[in-house]
DNA sequence: TCAATATTTAGAACAATTCTAAATCCAGTC
DNA sequence: GACTGGATTTAGAATTGTTCTAAATATTGA
């Protein structure tokens, strides 16, 4: 996952905004490709420090935050839950499990538009995102053998 | 807005979760039913101040919690910024302006049903909410005329 | 190699919220 | 009308997630 073409593809990105390719940064960056589950900056800090035993968590929150602003990775806010990173850049939501809490990516049917929902007279709309929430695949097995 | 009718129906909810009808209730939920702007809890206890000059912020807390679980009020959460309460039980959505940071009800068009997205197997959705951004109608009039 | 600038770091500061424990209030009984 | 038990309010401490600060370190380009 830490290879040469990722790298490359780091590189470039972070020189758009005038940043540097550091090993923080890199470290950060692959945590966050290696296990796509959406990890709070404090679950980012602990993979990183497998890796990188004195990465701290200033840097994790500044890595995050070069991150997001050089356009790879996107922060996922749910309720008022810490914020969670997420390094899927498609146009997708989100599903949030009740049961365990789990993020998972909802990828946008490309045929189907906006919400149908219009909004009132006036409104000049950006974006839009959709938070789904219920059961999981797994979490909703374990109930209907219940 | 604080007449019978309203203490009617607020007693009934609060009763239903075992709760009593308090003049701290009574206030913070006629704060919210008054200026349905979408106030912060900080943004409620400066209005109930007013005119019950001994509340205080956790009674403000307190008085929002258990509205929220007898059904009153709701919760709206953007990005990582503060709670926000909203006393409109009506199915809909919301809309959060870039520029002044505002809030606005989008009411649920009846006839159209759910996101035209299409879940993968196996999750099963109990509820989903939209939140739109962009610009609300005044601040779009104001962008237009520069 | 050196200077200028960017980055990392530990810890302090901060904001929103929840917890704690004592004071107060209230509904239903005696 | 006073009394009692549980609910409620309150101030302040504690907690959580995040941002800020200032010093140490690393990196780039001359």
């Amino acid at each position: 996952m830490h290879n040469e073409f990722v790298d490359e593809q780091l590189n470039e990105r972070l020189a758009r905004t005038g940043s540097r390719l550091t090993a923080q940064r890199r470290e950060v960056y692959s945590v966050l490709l290696q296990k796509r589950d959406h990890p709070s900056a404090e679950e980012v800090f602990i993979r990183a420090k497998g890796r990188m035993p004195d990465i701290s968590m200033a840097t994790v929150y500044n890595c995050l935050d070069t991150l997001v602003k050089c356009g790879l990775v996107k922060q996922v806010h749910h309720d008022r839950g810490a914020t969670r990173y997420c390094s899927n850049m498609n146009e997708h939501h989100h599903f949030y499990c009740d049961e365990c809490g789990g993020t998972y990516d909802i990828d946008t049917d490309p045929e189907a538009g906006h919400p149908a929902m219009t909004l009132p007279n006036g409104f000049r709309m950006r974006s839009f995102e959709i938070a789904f929430s219920g059961l999981c695949p797994q979490c909703a097995a374990k109930k209907r053998h219940k």
